[in-house]
DNA sequence: TGAACGATTTCCT
DNA sequence: GGAAATCGTTCAA
């Protein structure tokens, strides 16, 4: 089991905010890009109301229930494609939603793929931002992050602090403070409380 | 077989 | 601050 395999096993609310600093990376024929996590939230299992789990094992979340290191990729509002990393034991379905980040590597590259005019800063700010950024979509579903695939997840440098709050856009759960950031990082996206929570 | 509903982003006023 | 764009997943009938 390699080191990075061996981290993605603990508790999803340890692991998540740990993750905070560590470089995704992606391999494509066009080039190269690497983004460094500044924003995840955490999909606590089954047992999560507001994850995608919470219904029990279905086609879609198929990913989750299996092992972690791998990617669950899902489809959102009809025009989006977000990304987690799954983690914990095999079969809890826990997983870390990649929210935002910065890229450190193949910026030209990042800002191809991104619409026009779009600033340096908001390249992977936001879920769909950071999976567009990075080349990611449906065929990435349950890609292997150690393994042979163009996806490789690697620690980075720590980082100088992190914060938390609520989960963004999420209508269940929507109080729990299981969205983690850098501390005043630029690249953190903007939070907005889903307009179905309970007040 | 049908309908409601998003772990969102972008553009408009 | 508000609404549109747009479709796979899930649940009800």
């Amino acid at each position: 089991m390699t080191h990075v395999e061996q981290l993605l096993r603990g508790p999803v609310l340890e692991v998540a905010p740990a993750m905070l600093g560590w470089e995704l990376s992606h391999d494509t024929r066009e080039g190269h890009v690497t983004v460094r996590l500044t924003e995840v939230e955490a999909y606590a299992g089954e047992a999560d109301p507001a994850s995608h789990a919470s219904r029990g094992r279905t086609l879609r979340t198929e990913v989750m229930f299996g092992p972690p290191r791998r990617l669950y990729v899902y489809f959102s509002y009809g025009m989006h494609w977000c990304a987690n990393i799954v983690v914990g034991v095999d079969g809890e379905a826990s997983a870390v939603l990649l929210r935002a980040g910065r890229v450190v590597e193949g910026m030209e590259l990042a800002r191809a793929r991104r619409p026009p005019g779009t600033s340096e800063r908001s390249l992977a700010r936001g879920p769909a931002c950071l999976t567009q950024a990075l080349g990611i979509g449906k065929s990435h579903n349950g890609a292997d992050l150690c393994g042979e695939s163009p996806l490789t997840l690697t620690p980075g440098e720590p980082v100088s602090a992190i914060s938390s709050g609520p989960r963004v856009g999420v209508s269940l759960a929507a109080e729990a403070p299981w969205r983690f950031w850098i501390t005043g990082d630029e690249t953190v996206s903007a939070y907005k409380r889903s307009p179905r929570a309970p007040a």
